[in-house]
DNA sequence: AAAGGGACCTGGCTGC
DNA sequence: TGCAGCCAGGTCCCTT
């Protein structure tokens, strides 16, 4: 569920809430939200949080004590991942961390595709902060394989276009390859080929260059104007960190609207399955 | 190198 | 009402 707006409106909602604390306490539930790390969260006790970074869905806090002792916590929200503060009475919780400002963070996680990992930091390629929210020029060793995504200041747009441009596969499998640029889901992918006006099965090769910064431009949009309204919420599966849903589901005009008009032209918009995954369309504005 | 498929889960919805 | 089957926002790993 969770991509870059709604895991960008978490992110806010952990450097409001959890930035500078002290993690009094932390504990897992079970084997399986620990199993990307060999060491558990609750040895990360008695450390401050230094920043709450992003890069793409990942999300890490950056703690520790001595500048060079860093190391991260990674979470991965997966399709059901959720950080709630001061909950009540939720089932899935995964795994808690109490603060030193008293306030309780949970990780609530309904079909446990999500994870938490203590994690050590990679130096970056470019020497650019490693993520949003990041000073310093790393990134975990869980994140090192991500590529920068479009709301990242130090991406370079260029070198995106020019790797997109050698690639002969459908440009929406592209959009999801998160190694090439991360952050971009189903839904998105679905919003901004629809907003550039690009058939799904489109070989990224075959993209002009007008056509390629029309699809930058169109997806950094949707991602912006659903971070803007704290993303998209189907259902109870995404939330922010107090609970509130997104409100970007009523502006959707391509992903799940199978069989409704276009709201550009009026012809039905068509499902097909592009590298596995549902692509809704437009027939006649996508060609 | 790229593409396809399965695996990992729970739960909601559909149709018999 | 019950139940089987299908589908879902994401990654990761293995095989062609």
């Amino acid at each position: 569920m969770p991509e870059l707006p709604e895991v960008e409106s978490v992110r806010l909602g952990l450097v409001k809430h959890a930035l500078g604390q002290e993690i009094v306490s932390a504990q897992s539930f079970g084997q399986r939200v620990a199993r990307r790390s060999e060491r558990g969260v609750e040895t990360l006790a008695g450390m401050t949080v230094h920043a709450v970074a992003r890069r793409g869905k990942f999300l890490w806090f950056d703690v520790g004590e001595e500048s060079a002792d860093r190391i991260a916590l990674v979470a991965h929200l997966g399709m059901s991942g959720q950080f709630r503060v001061d909950s009540e009475g939720l089932a899935h919780v995964r795994a808690r961390m109490t603060l030193g400002n008293g306030s309780r963070l949970d990780f609530v996680d309904q079909r446990t595709f999500g994870y938490l990992a203590p994690d050590a930091y990679e130096p970056t390629a470019d020497c650019a902060p490693g993520g949003v929210g990041m000073e310093r020029p790393e990134v975990p060793r869980l994140v090192a394989h991500i590529a920068r995504d479009l709301l990242d200041p130090d991406l370079d747009r260029v070198a995106l276009a020019v790797t997109m441009a050698t690639k002969r596969t459908p440009i929406k499998k592209l959009l999801l390859d998160q190694t090439v640029v991360s952050g971009i889901g189903n839904i998105y992918a679905d919003e901004a080929l629809h907003e550039a006006r690009i058939h799904p099965f489109r070989a990224a090769s075959s993209l002009k260059g007008p056509e390629m910064s029309k699809l930058f431009a169109a997806a950094t949009d949707v991602l912006e104007r659903a971070l803007a309204v704290g993303g998209t919420s189907f259902d109870q599966l995404y939330v922010n960190v107090n609970g509130e849903s997104g409100y970007f589901e009523r502006s959707l005009r391509a992903y799940g609207k199978a069989g409704t008009p276009c709201t550009r032209c009026g012809e039905i918009l068509t499902k097909v399955m592009v590298a596995g995954r549902s692509s809704t369309y437009c027939p006649h504005c996508q060609q």
